[in-house]
DNA sequence: TATTGACATAGACCACACTTTAAGTGCTAT
DNA sequence: ATAGCACTTAAAGTGTGGTCTATGTCAATA
């Protein structure tokens, strides 16, 4: 699979893609005789992965980490599981957070339609 | 209230609060006869809001917006309720991203816990 | 009175995550 | 065969949102 392919499968620029293999995030992807990537399932695989945790805010350092690990092997799993442990609990609270907010929006915009607003913001 | 309090009381640094009133988000802040801030309790209600959609993510480009049609009066509630409701779209759209991205996270863990891991990631 | 410490300003600097640029290579279609 | 396009690289540039530095003022305390 090309990487135009690829970036569009997954909704990303191919740069993101080659920005990404450039940190180590994935691949090394293999290239043909003229030097052109050629993403394996494997590949793809990572990417989606990697994706899917940075839409939900997951850093590039943290991604970093957890796929250097994977590399090292079986011996890194526990320290992989606690890891993803970790960032489980900061996704939990980022979406607390995040529907206290909406549930503050929602009120406020109830004020708008009923035309309740206060001289405040 | 002092900036410092204020701080305090929201979690934020002074430099923070400065910045938001340099870029227009928040006051400008009375001063008292030798410079210093004294935050009002309108200021403290503004700051709260704001503090609250930008841990939600929303950004300062967006708040600003805001914040400016509300300082123009009456005439902008209408588009400022719209602005507020496409705000709250995204923020909805945004936790279903982060949901679904811990409910894979959450299915890793157990795959790691049950020792089930494949060889992808 | 001298020093300390919180506050002030303007502007420089930083981290993060891309994104763009410059310069070049190689397949494909006219 | 030559134009055009997609690909390649390394390195510089960008946008967002702060954060830090240098320099200075002021009020209160030793």
């Amino acid at each position: 699979m090309t990487i135009k392919e690829v970036a569009e499968k997954f909704d990303m620029t191919n740069d993101t893609l080659r920005y990404y293999e450039k940190i180590g995030l994935i691949g090394p992807v293999k290239k043909n005789s003229s030097g052109i990537r050629d993403y394996s399932k494997n590949d793809l695989k990572r990417i989606e992965f990697i994706k899917c945790m940075r839409s939900a805010g997951i850093s590039i350092e943290v991604l970093k980490k957890y796929v250097d690990l994977y590399d090292k092997g079986e011996s890194t799993k526990d320290i992989r599981q606690q890891l993803l442990e970790k960032e489980k609990e900061k996704l939990e609270e980022k979406i607390k957070t995040m529907t206290e907010a909406l549930d503050k929006l929602k009120y406020k915009i109830e004020l708008y339609k009923t035309d309740k607003l206060d001289k405040y913001l």
